[in-house]
DNA sequence: CAATTTATGTCAGCCTTGTTGACATAAATT
DNA sequence: AATTTATGTCAACAAGGCTGACATAAATTG
């Protein structure tokens, strides 16, 4: 026995490594990514005293003007009560508008207004810069490859709902372009 | 003008893409990403009677054993009183265990037990295996150029911190290499 | 047409995990 | 001896998840 741990309970004192066969090397990446991904709107929201909620409904209602509460819902994977907390505030605020659905005038479509398209680019725009920042010290060619690589950690069933510029299925390109930016 | 909003609170209808200088594709795959990588061992911890934050602990005492409760917040960003909490049931459930600081009697280090171990790597192996198919499926060729993209992602002066594998600054370098994967 | 289902909203309460502020203790440092 | 440091702990609060229950209006079905 090459380690000085007998008994259960006592301290293992060897670090967990990928010697065991698992990729912590990335595991760890992605935490610290992701965590400080997030940091860069999270200041700014702080101003508007929205939280990371917010954020995912703005942007998402921005993504897909007109989905219904179900649709967003269903990208969110929250329940509707939970929803139901940060929309009624961004609609409060006029960040969004709901408009009575025209097939069926059950649903809410939910649209950004002008102040809502407004904060889904402020809020978009520091993880953008922090995005090419790391593709151009890191990965110039590779773009691709992150792509595909980020899509391939995604559950294959709902790969389809990403509406993806570059990867995915091009179903929201209902609007002819514009020359924003 | 092109649009037909033209007041402020009106909605908008054009959907918010790539074409504004905003990164959205990466921006969204980042998110669903994250999100199916996390959902993994969130199922596993719910039989623990643990969440994310347990994860979390359990995850670095395990990378860098004998870490030091001030080491932990560091790292973890977070307070010590959050940490209390969830620390205290890793304690009294037998996962980790505290030491005296050798040198520094003030000090607790922390180590995992066998259980402690254990945990670690169950939470860990789904998430491996959704990498290891991640990069199979999508970007054999790769891995280091996805490493090294997840590390531009994080704040440059955290990045030393971050004990890479292949990656690092190779001060956690203690143990030999592995031929993982 | 009546009954049912569906889409949404809302109330109430609970949990986890983050926060701040205050205070206690023991050990190290000055 | 006084101060600082590392840790622990108590209390209160907030965000944002959750479940369950119930209401309403509109669509669908028998």
């Amino acid at each position: 026995m090459t380690k000085a741990e007998v008994r259960a309970g006592d301290p293992i004192k060897s670090a967990l490594t990928g010697e065991d066969g698992i990729d912590f090397s990335i595991i760890e990446l992605f935490f610290f990514a992701y965590r400080d991904f997030t940091s860069d709107p999270d200041q700014i929201l702080g101003e508007y005293g929205f939280g990371r909620a917010h954020h995912r409904v703005v942007h998402f209602v921005n993504r897909r003007p007109g989905l219904t509460v179900a649709e967003l819902l269903e990208v969110l994977k929250i329940t509707k009560q939970s929803l139901a907390r940060v929309l009624k505030q961004l609609i409060d605020t006029g960040h969004i508008i709901q408009v009575q659905g025209p097939r069926d005038r059950r649903q809410r479509e939910l649209y950004p207004t002008a102040k809502g398209r407004a904060l889904a680019l402020a809020l978009a725009a520091p993880q953008s810069r922090r995005i090419a920042a790391a593709l151009a010290e890191a990965a110039p060619q590779d773009r691709g490859a992150i792509e595909r690589f980020l899509m391939g950690m995604v559950n294959p069933e709902q790969r389809a709902q990403i509406a993806g510029e570059t990867v995915a299925d091009g179903d929201y390109r209902d609007d002819r372009e514009r020359e924003a930016g």
